[in-house]
DNA sequence: GAAATAATTGAACGTTCGTTTTATTCCTTC
DNA sequence: GAAGGAATAAAACGAACGTTCAATTATTTC
């Protein structure tokens, strides 16, 4: 047997991407098989190697594509200077928008790191410091311009980022709970956290006791 | 050749516990192979089964050890009812001690869930979830009495815990920075997000603009 | 409709995996 | 100092791994 009927080198490369992604977050990348992803692919073992030379292209590849979607998808929405408040809360908005859009490829990018080579991996890291260069920015200038009250911009980066993708590892959507209202309770807690005022809350004053 | 001069069951047992950590948090569970663990310790891979049955009895004893450990070290500082926000600060300086503490441990049982059986699994979650019901029944019973300002205490928890366990990806003891001065941080920022005031910080009234 | 190219199969390669078996040596007890 | 259990080594098991290669068929090109 051999080429068979309708087959397409483009469709079969986006469903390896594909079911790639699911197989990984589901099992982890060194226990998923090239067996296993060509049978969900639908396809003989040999197949995947005219694609992605070697199982470990294949993962960088998954990779690369996920952290180049990210920071595109913080450039089209990103809102212009001036206003940090404005500025951070479209970040979490976004961040949460597209890591819920994308839980399987969000998993890959976050567990998967060590399987990378050297050069590989410091390739990804490269990528994911740009993106969390823009959150400090913005909470450095806010914290200048003094709409923010943080003791440590690249701490409370930090704190937000893992905060904020955390939303993937409990939320699911189609349940009780929709996006947007998880998206709004985050963006709360996120101001309040780098002590902001939100411009559509009252403001609360604390008495100590 | 056979049994070696000086060997010791019990340290051989503990020996292989720590190894596996160490190897399993740096290349993951699937990647350490029963000979590179052996190695490590210095011994055969036969040797190992005499200790574990199987490589995954080995890796459910990891976790099992760290979810009671966790929990134990929370029940020896647990302040007495009452006072939420002294029991949240509690809480969250006990959660990132336990945690830079134990690193490895932690990389372990946060990463390889999914190579647990279901059975398995499921007492993990048991377990992690009666801990993370301690930090749930503090927030509501702190937004009940006022002390605190949350809009959700189940995903207020959540936040919480994934920010503040989030401190081992990127902290290291040993540089400029000491574990209670992050700590120190932390804490502020747990407080600023679930709306209280901290017992030694001055009250900030921030105004619209 | 023949030639060129694209897509895939099926079988095989050597290696490594988790685990088992058997035999051997060390250590403790009396 | 003999006996018996504890601790390990050495070798082997079948299965599965990532990957390669030659052969074969589908599609496109002219």
């Amino acid at each position: 047997m051999a080429r068979t009927a309708g087959s397409d080198g483009q469709k079969t490369e986006a469903a390896i991407r594909e079911a790639a992604v699911n197989l990984i977050a589901r099992h982890g990348y060194e226990a998923v098989t090239m067996r296993q992803l060509a049978a969900e692919v639908g396809v003989q073992a040999a197949a995947l190697y005219r694609y992605f030379p070697t199982k470990e292209d294949l993962l960088y590849d998954l990779m690369t594509g996920h952290m180049e979607a990210l920071i595109d998808s913080w450039n089209t929405v990103r809102p212009p200077h001036g206003d940090c408040p404005a500025r951070l809360e479209a970040f979490v908005a976004n961040h949460i928008r597209f890591h819920v859009e994308r839980r399987h490829s969000t998993h890959v990018n976050n567990m998967e790191l060590r399987s990378l080579s050297r050069d590989r991996l410091s390739a990804i890291l490269k990528l994911r410091n740009r993106y969390e260069k823009e959150l400090r920015t913005i909470l450095r200038e806010g914290a200048e311009d003094g709409s923010f009250l943080i003791e440590d911009s690249a701490m409370t980066a930090m704190a937000i980022i893992q905060m904020i993708t955390g939303v993937i590892v409990w939320f699911r959507p189609d349940e009780r709970l929709s996006v947007d209202e998880v998206t709004e309770t985050y963006l709360a807690m996120t101001m309040r956290l780098v002590g902001a005022v939100r411009h559509s809350e009252k403001t609360h004053v604390f008495e100590r006791a």
